[in-house]
DNA sequence: CTCATAACTGTCCGATCGGTCAGTTCTGAC
DNA sequence: GTCAGAACTGACCGATCGGACAGTTATGAG
């Protein structure tokens, strides 16, 4: 039966990132996807134009809001900065669990192939996590922190209630950077 | 020509570590590995049983120092305890650093599909970085710290020479994990 | 030299992949 | 009711993958 054309979409966009979350991009065919959504392989290259396309729609929402993140810090400097980007960098890194797993999957192809320009945001918010300093030590100590937040976020382990975990990972991540909060 | 069976095993697994490390294990082809060695795909079949079996004999110096670093640390606790688990990590992780990057590739595959226990191994190192304390404070940071050191090592960002990376690095932890050295 | 065997290769195979397309089924405006 | 168009599908296609295998070439001991 012919469904609402957003309705099977979104179905679709469900099941895509869930299963690339678990398998990744490359270890997920069109057909687990079509399977776990309930309908056909050809129902889904009708609504959308190819499998690439599913995963730009699926990381387009973690994108922007990343972006939104670094437009907000752009006029600060010092100890606000830090404490900003780090809050910010947390909460999103919490909110698109998924999208970091799956990316986690495949980051190689994502940070080349892609129409998203993933690195140039990437290297903004390690320049704003390090204060805007040039030094290697801040340098360092900003890739620590991207690295750490990312994977702790992208593990299944159970070490902590969420709010919990958000917490002691923002406590890390200031402590990482050497950052006495005000 | 037929060389020395020894001299094209080092080759292949001399191709197929770099390809793996750039293209991941999944996104690198036999064909791929054989044209890079320099003989035929039927070739590296003749020496590896299998593609799964390159792959495991790539990673298995790694596995074995990982195991011996968690074997050392095994009697200390305290200060002690955590300095040399930092420092032992830092120093695999890069040592080990193509091989790192490739496990990043497919890293959903590793903890699943192995004969190599490397969840395990990894479930153990963070116990140690923890100072084998169950807190979700230290827990927390010790996944930071696992997470951190992981992708800062492999990462290809020429952020510092690899003396003062490794020096920087080492502090970072120590800082994440809230420990004064000593 | 001979010759057993290690080293190597060209060729084929079945499976799976992303994607195409002609044709069918459903829906909602009139 | 009619019917245009959206929603959907089964069948098929070319490409690519890991692997199998019979056959060929090089090597080194006797």
């Amino acid at each position: 039966m012919a469904r609402s054309a957003s309705a099977m979409r979104g179905q679709i966009l469900e099941s895509a990132l869930r299963l690339f979350a678990v398998h990744g991009f490359r270890g997920t065919s069109l057909q687990d996807i079509a399977s776990d959504a309930g309908c056909s392989k050809a129902s889904l290259l009708y609504h959308f134009a190819g499998k690439e396309k599913i995963l730009t729609e699926l990381l387009t929402p973690a994108r922007d809001a990343l972006a939104t993140l670094l437009d907000r810090v752009t006029g600060l400097e010092g100890g606000r900065l830090v404490e900003e980007t780090v809050t910010g960098y947390v909460d999103l890194a919490l909110r698109f669990r998924r999208e970091i797993r799956l990316l986690f999957e495949d980051i190689a192809e994502m940070s080349c192939h892609q129409d998203l320009n993933v690195m140039e945001l990437a290297n903004g918010l390690r320049d704003a996590l390090a204060g805007r300093s040039r030094r290697a030590p801040a340098r360092v100590a900003a890739w620590m922190v991207l690295g750490a937040v990312f994977i702790t976020s992208a593990t299944d382990d159970e070490v902590a209630p969420d709010e919990v975990l958000r917490a002691e990972m923002i406590r890390s991540a200031l402590r990482t950077l050497d950052h006495t909060p005000s």
